[in-house]
DNA sequence: CTGAAAGCGCTTACAG
DNA sequence: CTGAAAGCGCTTACAG
């Protein structure tokens, strides 16, 4: 079909061993060096990666199965972790599962299949749990998500604490009746979830909270009802953007000024968070780092698969706006 | 290393061939294939797809090649092109370029060299007319950035005429100091260019414009001092949703009231742009219905190699907001 | 420094 | 329906 090693071989008049030393920079005369590129700028020559990947047993593939790619908290991951690949020479084959546990092993299956040097995964709460009993071998870094201790290296923030200091802002500011709204499918909203419980727990009151599939579409549906209530909180947390987007349109259909009506807060200092009025508080990941130091640790791990199980936690901050204004 | 074809047919004992037509799901016995099946569970057995891939000469690995995976835009597309890619069972292999015509004769050399069985992809300008010169002969499809007319497929909008309905919006709004706010790298953007410059010259109006690195960075260093000018726009157009946050940024730093002081419209109708005060006016483009049209005439490319060129132009619509209400 | 040979794990005609 | 053989395009010891 296409130009083989031979084919260059032929015309250089060489074996094709000492073709693929050239190729491979190995040890070549310098005559026969430049003959062969000759030859290989000839023929337009350009080495198969699935003949050169099933010899040499290393795809030099990394996967990254995330959740949501149109998360703008994953895809700035992804962007940071194709930049490190990029200048590693890995390829990076793209997994989205829009949180549904059968593609996850669906995807995993395929990557084995795959034979991927390495794994940046963002799993959710159901796969996490299931990645401790399975026979999974590949190099593996769990990103955002991860249990509280298991078989792999993780990069994650201590999603806890930082949801926990977010609603004892909003209790400083005077608010009481705050309500949560939380992912139901990752084992981060959970984290954040039981921040916002520790918080309420520690005040004497009572939580008030929903967990519902992590979309804007879903915060809506679930927010919207729960807005119109004459009990409805003076105030509300969201543990991911997308949620925190969907609160923010409900609020705005139900007519309700922030924060005098309702304060609001969430995760991820989105551009869009800035720019609405008022401003919404939130708690910035440092997203890109999080995806450069996945990179590294499974490098690393790529290199050494004997090394302990590494667990980084990385620091996030609050960014405090005029969604969370002191409660009138 | 890992078990192969060969473990597995030992255990069922019978021949290579036939575990691989087991696999394969071709003519056997019901009792072999009973004993085949049980003996694949028993090892674990997993394809190897580097072997197969090499013998069967067809990859199934779909590439995508975009210039800005955190543009929301290219990130919507990504999505629809991996959900149909996952029901064809072809896999992604992500690449970004950052607008980088090096970066992206880089990767088509890689994809070419990982014998890619398609590709979808968004290209600078300066590759746009690389590639028709170029020897390049993968299936491929150009999505949102395509040449008038070409070797390849593409599915695109009609960039000029959107732009032109847009201006011509502000124009009867009664605007006629509008500024125009561009990018320099994509042939999309350009044609969004000409459109706007067209509507000015049918109104007899002087243009204004800047031409920018399409990032919101960028933009907010372009717009900062224009609109400190004296004769500054009375409005501004951006050719793409990046640019309109920049934009939007700079007016707020400046303390501009949208549209009192700056009218303000752009492209993508990202839902940012419904939630800050007063909305901003936007040309939506059939995104997902893109990136899926773009995968169909892939898969038909990929069978018929021989086909037509074909180039489909999809409609876009303006969504008329707070920012372009009627001049004082 | 260079070449001949073996083999990575499959699929695919070709016999039987 | 089943098996033996060839071969996809490389790399990698092994000789020389």
């Amino acid at each position: 079909m296409s130009i083989s090693i031979n084919d260059v071989a032929r015309v250089a008049g060489v074996s094709k061993s000492t073709v693929s030393r050239v190729v491979a920079g190995g040890a070549v005369s310098a005559e026969v060096r430049a003959r062969v590129e000759a030859a290989i700028s000839q023929t337009g020559y350009r080495p198969n990666l699935q003949a050169r990947r099933l010899r040499s047993q290393r795809s030099g593939i990394i996967a990254v199965i995330v959740a949501d790619i149109r998360n703008p908290f994953f895809t700035a991951l992804i962007g940071a972790v194709e930049a490190v690949a990029y200048q590693q020479e890995l390829r990076v084959m793209l997994c989205n599962t829009d949180e549904d546990p059968a593609r996850e092993a669906l995807y995993l299956q395929m990557m084995q299949e795959e034979r991927i040097s390495g794994l940046i995964f963002a799993p959710t709460r159901t796969t996490v749990g299931r990645l401790e009993r399975m026979q999974w071998d590949a190099p593996t870094v769990l990103v955002d998500r991860a249990p509280a201790a298991g078989r792999h290296d993780s990069v994650v923030i201590d999603n806890r604490a930082a949801m926990t200091e977010l609603v004892t802002h909003l209790l400083a500011q005077g608010y009481r009746r705050i309500g949560g709204l939380f992912g139901s499918t990752s084992t981060t909203a959970t984290e954040r979830r039981d921040g916002y419980l520790a918080a309420m727990q520690a005040h004497g009151l009572a939580p008030d909270y929903r967990e519902v599939e992590p979309t804007a579409e879903a915060a809506i549906a679930a927010t919207g009802p729960w807005l119109a209530r004459a009990d409805r909180p003076q105030a509300l947390v969201t543990s991911n953007n997308l949620l925190l987007m969907g609160a923010l349109k409900a609020a705005r259909a139900a007519g309700l000024s922030i924060p005098d009506q309702l304060a609001l807060a969430g995760f991820d200092n989105e551009r869009w968070t800035e720019l609405v009025e008022p401003g919404i508080s939130v708690v910035e990941q440092p997203v890109e780092e999080m995806g450069r130091a996945a990179m590294s640790l499974l490098l690393e791990r790529m290199k050494s698969p004997e090394l302990p199980v590494r667990r980084l936690v990385m620091s996030a901050r609050c960014v405090l706006r005029g969604s969370t204004r002191p409660a009138r």
